[in-house]
DNA sequence: GTAATACCTGTAGCGACTAGAGGTTCAAGC
DNA sequence: GCTTGAACCTCTAGTCGCTACAGGTATTAC
C-alpha cells in the first residue's frame, strides 16, 4: 500500500515504528505499550493499518525515554510531558517535580551505599574456610552482627 | 482445636503465622507466599489446619528477610539457603555469589550517582522562568545536554 | 454463647515492560 | 505478477516479589 499522504518535506516524512524506535531507542512493543497507556497519542495508520510517525513523534518518545531513564515513574513523564506542552507557564511545578524525585533518589543511594559498606565488610571478613564458619552466612543470619542495625531498606530499594 | 503436640519445650513451643511474621519482620502473606515458591518448607498444620511453626522457622525465615533486606534476589537466597544448609561444605561459593551480588550493587551505585549529578545540575541551572526557558525540560528533551552522554542505564537500574 | 481476631485458599493486581502466538502488510528481487 | 522475508498487527500471558482482596473456617477472650 502506498502512504496516505504522498506529498511531504522531509521533515515531515512518516516513518515506521522500527524505525521511530531505533530513532529514540526502545522497542517496538514498548512504543506500542506507551500507546496503550497514553504517554503517546494515538498514531495516525496508513491503508494497512500500520503505524505512521513524524518527528515530533521521535522527540516527544525521546524525552520520555530520557525521563524514564532518569529514573522519573511513568506516571511522573505523564505530568512533565503535559508541562512541557504549555511553555508559557511557569517552571515551578517541574522544579517541584524534580526535586521531590532527586530526593528518592538520595534516600536510595544511602541506602544502597549502606549495603555496599556491609556487604564489602562481610566479604572481607570471610576467611574462606567451610560454610559453618563462613562469616557472610553469619551475618545474614543474624542482623546484630551488621554495623548498621537497622533494616537495609527492604529489597525494593536495591533492586 | 488444642495443638497437635501438647508437650512441647518452651524452645519448641508452636507458634502461628502471625507470630512467626511479626518475630521475622514480614507479613503472613510473604510467609505464604514463601513456602508456595519453595523457599520455606510446607509448615506442618494443626487439626485446624493452620501452620505451626518453631524456633527453627523463625531463623530460617529470619535469614530470607535479612538477605533480601541487603538486595539478593529470591533465587539467590534459595541457593544460600542450600548452603547454610551444608556448613561442612567450603564457602567458596558463597564467597562468589556474595562478590558478584557486590558487583551489581556497585554498578547500580556508580549508575545512580550519575543520575543524582545529573539531576541535580539541572535543577541548579534552572532560573526559574517559565516551561519554555527552563533547564529540567531542556536536558529531558535533549540528551546532549547532559554530562554524561551514555544512557544513564535505563529506569529498572534506578528504581 | 458470642464476638473479635487470626487464619485458610484462591485469585487478581502492582509497575514497566517483554515475549510469544498467529495472522497481515510491505518492499525488493526476479 | 509472484514470491519471499522482514516488518507490522492484535491479543494474551509472563516477568519479579510481593500485596490485597473475597469468601470462608478456626481459635480465643470474655
Amino acid at each position: 500500500m502506498k502512504e496516505h499522504s504522498p506529498a511531504l518535506s522531509p521533515a515531515e516524512r512518516y516513518i515506521g515504528i522500527g524505525e521511530l524506535a531505533r530513532e529514540s531507542g526502545c522497542k517496538p512493543e514498548t512504543v506500542r505499550y506507551y500507546e496503550r497507556i497514553g504517554l503517546l497519542p494515538s498514531a495516525p495508520r496508513n491503508e494497512g493499518n500500520q503505524r505512521r510517525y513524524t518527528a515530533s513523534a521521535i522527540r516527544r518518545l525521546t524525552f520520555i525515554r530520557h525521563a524514564r531513564d532518569f529514573g522519573f515513574s511513568v506516571e511522573a513523564v505523564r505530568e512533565l510531558l503535559q508541562m512541557a506542552d504549555y511553555p508559557a507557564m511557569p517552571c515551578e511545578e517541574v522544579d517541584t517535580l524534580a526535586k521531590h524525585h532527586l530526593a528518592e533518589v538520595e534516600a536510595r543511594l544511602a541506602r544502597l551505599t549502606a549495603v555496599r559498606d556491609e556487604l564489602q565488610r562481610m566479604i572481607n571478613q570471610c576467611a574462606g574456610g567451610n560454610i559453618g564458619q563462613c562469616h557472610i552466612i553469619d551475618v545474614l543470619s543474624d542482623h546484630r552482627l551488621c554495623e548498621h542495625s537497622g533494616p537495609h531498606g527492604g529489597a525494593d530499594v536495591i533492586g
